[in-house]
DNA sequence: GAAGTTGTCTTGAGTTATTCAAAACAACTG
DNA sequence: CAGTTGTTTTGAATAACTCAAGACAACTTC
């Protein structure tokens, strides 16, 4: 993805062109489930006055205009995503902490409705998957034939 | 639930007897989804001396010990609750942060399965759900009735 | 029932992710 | 090109939580 690209993706969200939001919107393309810092380190080379505040401005400000999903795993940092509107949920890695995307599941409305709301009105269901992930299976493995 | 009911429980798991443990125990019995500034409060009329981290102590022991089920939603710090072992799950108002249980979904193993989990084994799938709470629902009538 | 051992609690400080605020600055408008 | 509005920089502050060391209490053994 282009520049360019990105910048008019940036215009029709009715933000302002930026050089720090181009940059974080280009590290969350190369590197989706980043938090904060990480997209810090990305940035930092190709936007070398920045900080760490500035990247968690864009990033609240991409989130708050769409253009980014915040997702926030238990007992880790908050990591960003250009993946949104599409309802999928993830798969953390209990081992190493890694995340990967998982399509919502076999078309299940049932999945998202609970069955006693208790009076609630719902209006959102977030699915997270807790495993060990081929690399972090493969090391326990090895670890436990030693 | 008496005391000597919470005590039998901690040494069942192995775990000392003691009067932060079963104040803890107490607390979440009587107001479960607390995070641990609130259990302290809640606790500390019944063990004057204690401290905001003693809780965190106990409650880090009791859940290693399976007594507790810690959940963290998005935004907010760490909710303690009694009632574990059922996977059950979670529906949060994203109004005033009001946490309720949520009986598993109607009877889906689907619903807990990944359609490609891409190579995870996956351990635990964990549902929450956000909503509007009925005193908040109340609430925004009125407010838009105005 | 008393002494010892082990684990728990208290006290105090430190860490990490995140947020707030004010001034300097840059992007779009006309 | 100048003005306005919104963004970024700089610096500091906050909240939730963790770590460490000594004081202490619960269960065990005698």
């Amino acid at each position: 993805m282009t520049d360019s690209a990105l910048a008019d993706t940036l215009r029709e969200a009715g933000l302002k062109v930026t050089e720090p939001r181009v940059a974080v919107l280009t590290a969350l393309t190369d590197i989706p489930h980043s938090d904060a810092d990480t997209i810090f380190g990305a940035v930092l080379p190709s936007v070398p006055g920045t900080s760490l505040q500035a990247v968690y401005g864009v990033l609240a400000a991409l989130t708050a205009a769409g253009l980014l999903r915040k997702i926030e795993p238990a007992g880790s940092s908050a990591l960003y995503e250009r993946r949104t509107g599409d309802n999928h949920h993830h798969i953390v890695c209990t081992e190493c902490g890694a995340v990967r995307d998982v399509d919502c599941v076999v078309g299940h409305a049932p999945c998202l409705t609970p069955s006693d709301a208790g009076g609630f009105t719902v209006h959102i269901a977030e699915v997270n998957f807790w495993g060990v992930c081929p690399d972090c299976q493969n090391a326990l493995t090895q670890k436990s034939a030693d």
